[in-house]
Formats: structure tokens, sequence, C-alpha cells
DNA sequence: CTGAAAGCGCTTACAG
DNA sequence: CTGAAAGCGCTTACAG
């Protein structure tokens, strides 16, 4: 066994070719005829000494890494989750691997992170925004690395988007609601400065003043898009004086908090109160009673993030004096199942 | 706006140094001491021309690339969304990246992606196996990268593991079963190759021939570690003609699952049938009726793994001729909850 | 203290 | 078809 990883120079040597001659087989350069003799000789000793290419040097030389940046709020959301698995997974499928990061809804840490992905010479980023515009985005758009922002509305002149219609889903959210004959409706946000989080309060607003209804602050408390969050904004609703009869969480977690703290206060759901989510995660069908919700077309939102980024690279990265402001915006649809009912009281 | 990143010897010239100036302040290097001038100089220029290092030229001359790789089976399942996110977390702390892989329990694949973290020149693997010995396992040794496995106990001579003890596990969960008067228990397993699952296994056996039971192999379902899995089995297994009175999921998400088929055979959780799970995830106690389920302490898990990587690295990767076998066994506990209940039919 | 230089492992023109 | 060589951006002895 050798005592470090064998190199082309040492695969070379032994096959008594070039250095040169083996890249070319490594790489399958067909710009040059390998005779299949030499080239057999060269797989052999490849083989035998166990070869592989050192990806580093590979991109150093070449300007590619093969390699994208993933930056997430929580890579424990079941969403962002969702998302990952399917990044990498198609990454995978085109040889390139991804590097997860968690910006923990932290702009310092964001940043920061991608600092290290610059360093590291990514390809691209593909970018859930933990709110605001932090100095990453700027960053990014110096460095010329290829980005695609999902699930966060950021216009400048170079980044692509792939977006939902928040604005809708939380219309179409509280509309159900409305429809149901809910008048006091609660919701639950998420950090405020997230574009994805407004603009499901806007929806929500929307909906209620097409209704006839004012927003009344005392019913809109803000959440973390997670469990526990869900939890405490829903029981201080639920103890509010003016206690709804049915909640809008802007994230299935939060959803999933409310319905425990509508048990832990011995409310029945959705009999006593209803409750909505956004996402549709697996788990919201799977969960009693199962989570009416805002299903968010998840594959197709990585499906294209992923699109638009290998397009990026492809097209060349400063080639990318296109369009402006989202380029692709999806819509969100209402899955009815059984944590909503009917006002009755 | 510079046309390519700025370098070190952009610097360099810039500020009227030599390049390996440049390269001393950038990494702080204490073996030289730089006039305070000639610094403030340096950095300077690094300032304007937005510097980032290339931690390609770095990881390619010295041999370290600060990034780890992360190989589990499906990073959307809760356990392992959590094992990723703290390793993450730790490594960040530390300054390391990690490189995210899915194996979908796929020897084949794992293997791919093995090669892929190699070929990055990562600093090390943790590695979540799939199931068998795949050939994955001799590349990394072969290449003296270091690793550690959790989950999987594979046995030789040089990796390090952090295990739970799985047939304790199995053991703890199926007694307190038969402590509850059930005499039909039903087990949902895992992909058999695993040996976390065949760990689990053997305790559920243990369990019952203590209590002078065999274990009735039509009550024993192959799972996949999924909610479609553990629904599919669990409809199987209350549908048999000996249907159990209690089911023993191997993970949480199949006893979500089963959960689920309960529901759908109009059965009640856990006055017709009890069900407990394995991991504890968050979800577990979030869900209704809350999960019963063997505790894996997951943030000691992957606090552990980080702890013998960081080490091994420290050691230099040959130094480790040290101890074959586990490392590190660790103890999973019952958690109690409300999907189990006395048996009364 | 400072600079010139080797070399990490590769890709890719450029000559023979 | 094949080889010698430059150079990607860095770190790190080695001389001055």
């Amino acid at each position: 066994m050798p005592k470090t990883r064998a190199t082309q120079t040492d695969i070379a040597r032994r096959a008594g070719v070039s250095q040169a001659m083996v890249s070319y087989v490594v790489n399958g350069n067909t710009r040059v005829s390998i005779p299949d003799e030499t080239r057999r000789r060269i797989e052999a000793v490849m083989e035998e000494l166990g070869y592989v290419p050192n990806a580093l040097a590979r991109g150093l030389r070449s300007g590619q890494t093969r390699t994208i940046g993933l930056v997430v709020p929580d890579n424990t959301n079941p969403f962002f989750a969702e998302i990952a698995r399917r990044i990498e997974n198609l990454g995978y499928e085109k040889g390139f691997s991804v590097i997860l990061c968690n910006s923990d809804y932290d702009l310092a840490k964001e940043n920061a992170h991608v600092d290290v992905l610059l360093a590291k010479q990514v390809d691209g980023v593909i970018f859930c925004a933990s709110g605001g515009s932090g100095g990453a985005q700027q960053r990014l758009l110096a460095s010329k690395t290829p980005v695609v922002t999902i699930d966060h509305d950021i216009s400048n002149q170079r980044d692509e988007t792939v977006l939902i219609d928040y604005r809708l889903g939380g219309y179409l959210a509280t509309r159900h609601l409305l429809e149901q004959g809910h008048r006091q409706i609660g919701c639950i946000t998420g950090p405020r400065a997230l574009s994805s989080s407004a603009g499901r309060l806007t929806g929500y607003r929307d909906a209620l003043k097409e209704s006839g209804l004012r927003a009344d602050t005392a019913l809109t408390v803000p959440g973390d898009f997670r469990i526990q969050g869900g939890e405490a904004a829903a029981l201080k609703l639920l103890r509010g004086r003016r206690r709804p009869s049915a909640i809008f969480a802007f994230n299935d977690l939060m959803a999933i908090g409310a319905m425990q703290a509508a048990r832990i206060l011995g409310l029945s759901v959705p009999a006593d109160v209803s409750i909505v989510g956004f996402d549709d995660i697996p788990l919201a069908q799977a969960i009693y009673p199962a989570l009416t919700t805002i299903a968010q077309p998840i594959s197709e939102i990585a499906r294209l993030a992923m699109e638009v980024f290998f397009k990026q690279i492809r097209g060349g990265v400063s080639a990318t004096a296109t369009p402006a402001g989202p380029s692709v915006v999806l819509k969100p649809a209402l899955i009815t199942r059984s944590s909503t009912a009917p006002f009755a009281r």
C-alpha cells in the first residue's frame, strides 16, 4: 500500500507514459486519440494503485468544483429537509456535491457561511434566506457566483429567484377559514423580516378585509417556524381574552405546536378550534387530526432552482446580465383535511 | 470591480510587498514578525479588493480542507436531520464545512458518494451506514481517511464507531409492552442488513423469550424506516389473522405510520393497539397520542462523533493504530407516553 | 524582516 | 500520437 495517495505522475511512471496521457484517459479526452493498448495499460495501473483524482487540484486548475453551497435556516424543518434532499439528489445525478449550511435565521451566521462557500469556490449557491438583506447578498453579488434564492424575494439586478406566491397562500388559508364561518382568526407568523412571512401576512389581511373584517393586532403573534414556538404562540392566543375560533399558522411545524397547545388547554381540534398550516410537509397528512394546509410544490421548487442554477453555470457566470426580479413564481394550493371545521358555538 | 477574484499576488503587488508577506498576514503567522505598518497596509488592500482566500489552493498545498463528509441514508428522517444539524453546527464552530450525502439505503450510491468525498479530499467522514458492508468501508480504509461510523456496527481494525446499545433498546421496548400485559406483539423492522435493526430485533426476541414467549414470525414484518412503510407494515399486521395488541416499530417515523394504519382500520391507539417507536424525534411528543418510544441520545451521539473525529485528525491520520471495535456505546432509554396502555380485551 | 522559489496535483495549449 | 511545460493560488522552508 502506498504511503500517500497515487497521483497521475505515479500512474504515468508505472505505465511508462507521460503524465498528460494519464490526464487524458482520466478525463476521457477525445481531442486526442490514444491507442487502445496504451489506454488499457494506464487503466490497469490506475486500478492497481486505486487512483482517485484530486478534486482540489482539478478545481484549482479548471475553475470548477462541481460543488453547490446550500444555505437553509434549519435543515431539521421538514420543509428544508425536503428541499435539501432534492437538491442533493438532483446534484448527485449531475455529479455535484452539496455543502450544507444552517443559518439559524441569523444574519451573521449566514454571512460567515457565505464567506466559507466563496473560499471553497463553490460553483453556485442555493439560498433560502433567513430574512432581511444581510451582507451575504452583496458578497455573493460581488463574487459573481451564481445564486438562486428560494423562499425569499430579494429583488436585485442579478439573482435568480424561485418563489411561491406567499400572499396568495395566506389569502387561501384565511379565506378557507372565513368560508367555514370563522370570524376570530388568529395567526402565528414567522420571522418578521422574511418576505415569505410578510407575504402570508398580507394575504391574511387581504382576505379579512375582503370579508369586511379588520385584522385584530392582538390576534397576530410572532412565531419562530418551530413546534415549540407554535405551541407558545397558540397558548398565548388561546388564553387571550378574545379567543380565536381558528388559527392560521405560517408553517406546518407551528401548526402542530398549536394543536398541542389546544390539547394542553383541553380544547378539541377542530371542534373547538380550527387550525391551518403552511407547507404541506409529509407529516401533515400523517398526524391526527390530519392537517389542513397550504401546499408548497416542494419538488417543483427544488427542480426549478436546480434548473436555473445549471442554466447559470452553463451560460457562464457573468453572462447573467439577464432578468431582474423573480424568475419563477409558483402557486400554492389549499389542501383541506380534518383540522378545520365549520364554526359552531 | 476586478474581473476575477483577487489573489495574494494582486494584494502584494498593490501593497508593494512580496506575496509571501500577504500569506503571512492572512494566516496570522507568528513565526515571522511583520511591522504593524506593513500589516496594516496589506490588510487595507485586502479589504479594498475584497480578498477571499482560495480554499482549493490552500487545501492542495496544506493537505487539509476543513471539510467533513456526512453520509446518511436520508436527511429527511428527523433522526438523521438532527444528526446532520448537530454535526454541521459543531463543525461550523471549529471552521469545518460538511458535504451532505444521502445514500438512500443503497450500497452503490453509498460507494459513489464515498468516492466523491475522497476525491474532494475531505478531512474525514461521518458515516451512518445504510446496511451491509459495501465497498465504501474498504475504500475509506485504504484511503486512510478518518472515519467515524454512527448507527451501525462495523467491526474492523481502524474505524471508530459510536453506537447505542440497540439490543437493549429493543429489549426495553418489548418488555414495556409485556409488562402492560401484551402477549401478541408485532414488530416492524428496518432494512435487514443494518446492524442497528438487527440489534433491535435481538432485543425484541430476548424480551419475548424471557417471558416464555416465542417470536411469531408472522408478527415480524419488514419496514423501510419511513412513514409510508410503517403504515403498510402495520396494515399487514393489523389485518392478519392473529392481530397483535401491540406494535413495536423500529423507528418513530414508522410508528407514526402505524398509528395512521390503526386509524384507517378504525382502531384506537392505545385502547385497541399500543404502539412503541424508537429514536425519540422531537415530533414524538408533539403528536397525538404522544408516542412512547426508546430515546436515542442524539446530541450525545453527534457530540461524541465529532469529538472522536477531531481527535483522529489531530492525532494524525495513520497514527490511528489504536483500538479495534466500537469506541463508544451509549444507552438508550424508554420514554413512556400515551401511545401505550395495559392490555385489556 | 523580506523576497525568490519550490511544489501541492492537475488541465491544457504547444511543440515535436 | 506523445511529451515537456506552464500555471491555477497557495504555504513554507530557505536565503539574504
